[in-house]
DNA sequence: TAGTAAAACCGAAACGTTACGGATTTGTCG
DNA sequence: CGACAAATCCGTAACGTTTCGGTTTTACTA
């Protein structure tokens, strides 16, 4: 009765079975099929027409219990309407389900508590690896999935405490040369708008930021530098500190897209023009930079990239840990960034 | 000796059994117990320790085999780099994921082929219900899917041939309502950047737009319509194209975000003032528009609620598929849109 | 204390696949 | 045509759960 219940509605998927019985195969040698294996030129036609005729699927899901991989990454990023994480997983999950990976996305909404959870909630579901951009700059939500000798590969931002691979972007460099940018161009009071303290790709910019003024003789102010959390308000809010603290500030450098927005918001709504009263280089998102009057001088990274090169990596990690499960040289991967001139920077 | 090797740097997990043998118990009573049936507390607490010890957590790819459901669902986009969708994943991943299940990302680069091949990707994997932006509007690519009995819900884009809900936006009164605007304030040459004919979305936006006009008694010009394909380059191009063709325009309307940000874009690279030379609303996205300058007028959809509305429906209908599996009646969800004013569109 | 209903427990059989070792068939060559 | 190696095939036992039906224990009641 409740089995009757049960299957209504249901096409009762074919199952490897249905598809022996109905070629008077066995089962390995169908299995052995859809793996790839060799069979009888006669047999290989029975088995497609019946698989054709049941239209079977192969379950996954029983594949994976069996061979312990899922076939499934997870990948684990503080926010995804941020066009940088947005990008990203569009890259990666492009590399990774033409190499028939599935592409499990937890956005945990920058708290380190939730990103613990999907980590842990990506542990069960017995993905076979996780990218992770991280939120939680010690590493303890790694911890255990890392027992399970599974890869990990991290993005944008590295931890010392674990042990895996890295790519991100040359943030130093980056930093240096924008601001370098606007030394040339005569600037010495410039501002900065970095990212939270504690994340590693902040330190980086900021330190960017102190060298280039230091190189060009110039010494960093405490005062033109603000620190905000990487979102769009905080970089209006930033913005407004930053001018009412130092009227004499003819240029600002700002650390990331949605403080850069937040930055333009805030210029915008003071009045201030750009680049007359002051000028101003960004981060990320070339469209944006574009679509602004004037149109905006930013730093670019390359996104891309930084997917190609996460995917691949994960990739050779879970071919390689079968055969040579010992650890091997773990690498960081820092790729080169671009300036984008647009005319948002005045020559004084 | 392959086993050992197999063996090396894996923590063994844990299983039902261990846990089992652990306790002296069971294993329908740990079974029982991890489902939330009851045991005696002297066990509860034998269980919970020798979870803790053995650091066991169930193995959902085991549990989705046995139960048939894997706590998966499938989210298919056209393009995850599209604030709308990120948007949507963003809602609805967070609603799914506090009922425990994960979300599989596919983005199908706005291909009919790719969007099939993820249809059955996700097939293969045994998800438990789809969500689907569709861009093939003939729906063929479901249709199998949809065979399994399994959940579907489209999201902005209602097809005809599929028996699902949807959830959406109310664009004809949006346009509409946004051509009015520009009505009221005294422009009758108004241009639409309009998105691809075969896209019902698209349509009723052209539908307001044109009835909005005749209501004003304006009948709508041919050539003040052009159609763009959703993308940031085809708002550049089709801005040149309308200015190009109708040099006693005075108003725009552009029916995405995407090319929102095109439109505008190509405004500052002719020169054009907004809005004493062309006024513009434009749509979604408060942030961009809050950072132009001016400040853009724009339609906005709710689209956190669209994201939960649609995570809500598809949870029911896993629920209630199992007791009530005949058909019910779909529901087609239309939530209103907003207008957020800005300074781009001047009285005439 | 005996008797009973309810609660808690248990073993075994599935779910759909892969993988092992051995059995069968095929093709080739003297 | 017979023999032998290579190629193909097969049955069975897992993988880690849940679930079914039945057995034991517990907690009451009389």
């Amino acid at each position: 009765m409740i089995n009757r219940y049960l299957k209504v509605g249901k096409a009762l998927a074919a199952t490897i079975k249905d598809i022996a019985k109905h070629t008077g195969l066995g089962l390995a040698t169908i299995s052995s099929y859809l793996n790839g294996g060799n069979v009888r030129e006669a047999n290989r036609e029975k088995i497609e027409t019946a698989i054709e005729e049941l239209n079977f699927e192969v379950n996954e899901v029983a594949r994976g219990l069996k061979t312990n991989k899922t076939k499934t990454i997870g990948v684990v990023i503080p926010e995804l309407n941020n066009i940088f994480c947005a990008e990203i997983i569009t890259g990666v999950e492009d590399v990774l389900r033409n190499h028939g990976y599935a592409t499990i996305v937890c956005d945990c909404r920058t708290d380190k508590e939730l990103e613990k959870e999907a980590v842990d909630f990506l542990y069960r579901k017995r993905v076979d690896g996780i990218i992770n951009m991280p939120v939680n700059v010690d590493g303890s939500h790694l911890k255990s999935f890392q027992k399970s000798g599974k890869p990990i590969v991290l993005i944008d931002r590295k931890i010392n405490g674990i042990d895996c691979d890295c790519v991100l972007a040359d943030n130093l460099t980056a930093a240096k040369n924008a601001v370098k940018r606007l030394v040339e161009n005569g600037h010495t009071k410039i501002g900065m708008i970095g990212g939270p303290e504690e994340i590693f790709t902040a330190q980086e910019r900021l330190l960017g930021y102190k060298t280039a003024l230091m190189e060009a003789g110039i010494v960093p102010e405490e005062k033109l530098v603000v620190q905000g959390d990487y979102t769009i308000d905080s970089g209006v809010r930033c913005l407004e500190n930053l001018v009412k603290q130092n009227p004499d500030m003819t240029a600002v450098f700002v650390a990331n897209y949605e403080m850069t927005m937040g930055a333009v918001i805030g210029i915008n709504e003071l009045g201030i023009r750009i680049p007359e009263d002051l000028s101003i280089i960004g981060f990320d998102n070339t469209e944006f930079a574009r679509a602004c009057k004037p149109k905006l001088t930013i730093v670019t990274q390359p996104m891309r990239e930084i997917a190609k090169n996460v995917a691949q990596i994960i990739l050779k990690r879970m071919e390689a840990d079968q055969r040579n499960p010992e650890a091997s040289d773990f690498q960081v991967i820092k790729l080169q960034t671009d300036i984008v001139e647009g005319n948002s920077v005045r020559r004084i």
